[in-house]
DNA sequence: AACACAAACTAACACTTGTTAGTTTATTTG
DNA sequence: CAAATAAACTAACAAGTGTTAGTTTGTGTT
C-alpha cells in the first residue's frame, strides 16, 4: 500500500488527541489542525473518523490476544506466566502510550467492530482468570477469589499508559520487575 | 433550595449516562430524552451542560479529599491507613459509581474548574505518597519504590466503579477485606 | 377567585460537526 | 516532455450541537 506512510501520521497524530480529550472530543479539524493541513485533506488517506478509532483499538487488542496466547501455551508456572503477562503489558504500552488511552477509553464508540472488540476482551479475561486458577490448584497462589486478583492486575496493568510517559526515568525492565514484586509478593515486610 | 430534588435528577441522570457513553458523545437531548423531557426543560434547573460535570465531579473530589484528611491524620500505623483508603474507594464508589466513571474518565473537560480539581488531586496523592513512605521508614512496608505502590494502589481503587456494578453478590466490606489481602499481602503463597 | 411558582413546552439561534465533490499543485515515472 | 499519481486545496452540505426567549400548564396557597 502506497499511502500506508501517511495514514499512519493521520493515526498517531489522532491517538495523540485522542487521548488527551476523548475520542468523542476531538475533532476531524484538530486532527487537521495538528498536521497542518485542512480537514477535506484527510479524507485522501483515511474513509471515516471511525476507521481512525478502529485501526488504533483493533490492533493492539489483536497483538495482547496473540501475546495472552503465547504466555497460555508456554510451560512455565503460574507465577511466572503472570509476570510475563505484567511484560506483556508494559512493552506493548512502552510502544504506543496513546493507542493505549483510546483502547482503555474509547472502545464504546468502536460501532461495527464493537463487537469484535468485545470477543477479543472476555477471551483475553478468560484466558487471564484461567491461569491464575490454575495457580491456586496447584497452590503456587494463596486461596484468594481469582476474579478480584485478575481485576486487581488488570487494573493496574490498563492503567500504565497514564504512567509510563511521567516517569522516563524508569525503564521498562525494571517497571516490569518492580510491579511484578508488589502485585505478587505484597508490600509487607 | 426548592429545586434541589429536580437538579439532582438531573445530574444523576447524566452521571448514568456520562459513564456509558463520556461526557463529550451525551448531548443535552440524551439526557432530557432521558428522563421524558425536552432539552430546554433542562435549563429550568441547571445552567449548562459543564455545570453538571462540575457537580458530579468536584463533590467526589471533594469527598476524597476529606477522607483522605481524616485518614493520614490519625493514629493508626501505615498498613492500616492504607487499608482505610481502600476502604473509603470501596465505599465512595459504592455509593456513586456513574460518578466515579465522570471523575476517572471526564475531569479534563472541566474547563474553569481544572484547576481546582487538580490541586485536590495533587494534594490527594501526595497524602497517600507520605503514608506509604511512612510505612517504608518504619519498616512495615518491603523497600519498593513508593511511587509504584501508589499507582498500583491508586489504578486498582480507581477502576473499582468498572467492577462494583458486575459484581453485586460481594458486600462492600468483604470487598475491601479481600483488596486489602491482596494488595498489601500479595498473593504468592 | 386570584396569585405564585415550578416545570414543562415550542421555536429558533448561531455554531460546529463529519463528510463529499471537484479542483489544483507538486513530484515521480514512463 | 507527457502521463500518472499523491496529496493538498476551496466550497459547501445536512445534520446535530448547546443554549435562549417567550409561553403554557398544572398545582398549591392566600
Amino acid at each position: 500500500m502506497k499511502t500506508e506512510t501517511r495514514k499512519n501520521e493521520i493515526i498517531t497524530t489522532a491517538a495523540k488527541l485522542f487521548k488527551e480529550k476523548g475520542f468523542s472530543a476531538v475533532t476531524m479539524r484538530d486532527i487537521a489542525t495538528e498536521m497542518g493541513i485542512k480537514a477535506a485533506s484527510l479524507y485522501n488517506h483515511i474513509n471515516s473518523k471511525q476507521e481512525i478509532l478502529k485501526e488504533i483499538i483493533i490492533s493492539l487488542a489483536e497483538e495482547f490476544t496473540q501475546g495472552m496466547e503465547l504466555i497460555y501455551n508456554s510451560k512455565y508456572n503460574s507465577l511466572d506466566k503472570l509476570s510475563q503477562i505484567i511484560a506483556l503489558h508494559v512493552t506493548i504500552t512502552n510502544n504506543n502510550t496513546p493507542g493505549m488511552a483510546s483502547l482503555n477509553n474509547d472502545w464504546m464508540h468502536l460501532e461495527e467492530h464493537l463487537n469484535y472488540y468485545l470477543k477479543l476482551r472476555n477471551n483475553y479475561e478468560a484466558t487471564f482468570l484461567s491461569i491464575i486458577k490454575e495457580g491456586v490448584s496447584s497452590s503456587e497462589i494463596k486461596k484468594v477469589n481469582p476474579e478480584i486478583v485478575m481485576f486487581t492486575m488488570l487494573s493496574t496493568l490498563r492503567s500504565l499508559y497514564l504512567w509510563i510517559p511521567k516517569k522516563e526515568d524508569l525503564n521498562a525492565n525494571d517497571l516490569a520487575n518492580n510491579l511484578s514484586t508488589i502485585l505478587i509478593q505484597g508490600i509487607n515486610k
